[in-house]
RNA sequence: GCGGGUGUAGCUCAGUUGGUUAGAGCGCCAGAUUGUGGCCCUGGAGGUCGUGAGUUCGAUUCUCGUCGCCCGCC
């Protein structure tokens, strides 16, 4: 599943958990997995500068289909010379289709088999995102891994609306793989099928035709116990090829990082770190901070006390909550660096553990850590 | 000094033709947040209704005194 721009290293797979270890080569550059990427939505990841992104050890970033069509306009992006250059990113991008984003931001109008018609969360102007155009508008991007365009079904769906959209998910992933004519861009097909164990492995065989350099599962993590996630992907695990990276869409809270990685997924994403900066929470390895909360007021002492990053070097609790009370900028930046840097850190430690053979005792000190809120696998 | 106005939550103000547990916004306190609409959302605490007396079955509401503040005049 190689070609001369993409390829994927496995190094390790832990035996007992079947947590893997391995390098994706892409054309911007080699990403060590598992990994998290931040969130870029609109060709930047909220309150970071590149450079200081990769300062933390962000290795690639994800961005989105349906707000850059949006503003400022896929074709205007093409002109500027591609994403990358647009936004001064020269590490690898993925993007995602915008087939969640229809379902989550825009008021819908109607799905059919040839695509989506609904209105802009923008300014109400109706649209229609359609397999082909999802994959014109991410070559126009020029991202490095592009996906493919899917229905999402809500968590509650009843199981023949389920398999309608699992369904037409793998139609309409036939489609993006004939109009995606280029080399140089991962597509990477999504498997769906709610949290129905037949239906997703029906819409896994579906996939695997089309994979190529990558596969993603969608459509977990949207308000469903997470036991009931783990569920689905402990079905899935060992059904999933072993040969290209894995990617398990939105999911990034420190503790799904860690079950993910336990499932053998490689790949994450979510905004869940950047959003709760945005509110004055911070993601440490002692569990969540609310910055927020009047406990703080006095507290002279970082954020997280095993973090080296320039938020925890130079920053008190109190000076951030101070920021966050009175609504400075600076309050989300500096937790939004902090949450991100702690996140790769969390994944680059559970990569050092898997190559070095103790993935279980580094879980067992994660969630020892952490305290009160940690979920026992 | 005279005349007028005003005093209700930390702040800015509603309200009651006299009637059970007096409201809002903001602020404060706390919670939420998972393929991102940064201002969102959900809870909570907090008031002897300036103060003293009177009228009344009952006063934050009416009357009088008093204190504070604002405006005008001298």
């Amino acid at each position: 599943m190689n070609n001369q721009y993409f390829s994927f290293e496995l190094q390790k797979v832990d035996p007992e958990t079947g947590a893997r270890a391995g390098i994706f080569h892409t054309p911007h550059g080699d990403i060590e997995t598992p990994v998290y990427m931040p969130v870029g939505t609109q060709a930047t990841v909220k309150g970071m500068l590149p450079k200081d992104l990769k300062e933390i050890g962000s290795q690639i970033i994800l961005s989105n289909t349906y707000h850059l069509y949006m503003r400022p306009g896929d074709e205007l992006i093409a002109r500027a010379g591609g994403l990358h250059k647009f936004m001064n990113w020269d590490r690898p991008i993925l993007t995602d289709s915008g087939g969640f984003q229809v379902f989550s931001l825009a008021s819908l109008n109607k799905i059919t088999d040839d695509g989506v018609t609904f209105s802009s969360h923008v300014d109400g102007s109706r649209h229609t995102f359609t397999p082909e155009l999802a994959m014109k508008i991410q070559h126009n991007l020029g991202s490095d891994i592009i996906m493919a365009f899917d229905q999402c079904s809500e968590y509650g769906y009843d199981h023949a609306q389920a398999r309608l959209a699992m369904e037409r998910t793998g139609r309409w992933l036939e489609r993006c793989y004939l109009a995606h004519d280029n080399e140089y861009q991962a597509l990477f097909p999504i498997v769906q099928g709610n949290f129905y164990k037949d239906l997703r492995r029906e819409s896994l065989e579906r996939c695997l035709p089309f994979v190529k350099h990558g596969i993603a599962i969608g459509g977990l993590s949207v308000g469903e116990p997470k036991s009931l996630m783990y569920e689905i992907m402990d079905d899935l695990q060992p059904l999933l090829p072993t040969d290209v990276p894995r990617y398990l869409m939105g999911v990034g809270s420190p503790d799904c990082l860690v079950e993910g990685v336990l499932r053998g997924i490689d790949m994450f994403d979510c905004v869940l770190a950047t959003r709760v900066a945005r509110n004055g929470t911070a993601l440490t390895s002692r569990g969540k901070v609310v910055v927020r909360n009047g406990k703080y007021k006095e507290d002279f002492t970082p954020l997280d006390p095993d973090c080296d990053c320039y938020c925890c070097r130079n920053y008190t609790k109190a000076y951030l909550r101070h920021l966050v009370n009175v609504g400075e900028m600076t309050g989300a930046m500096l937790l939004s660096l902090h949450n991100i840097a702690y996140l790769h850190k969390l994944m680059r430690g559970l990569r050092e553990s898997i190559l070095g053979g103790y993935v279980r005792d580094y879980v067992r000190e994660f969630y020892r850590l952490q305290g009160d809120c940690a979920h026992e696998a």
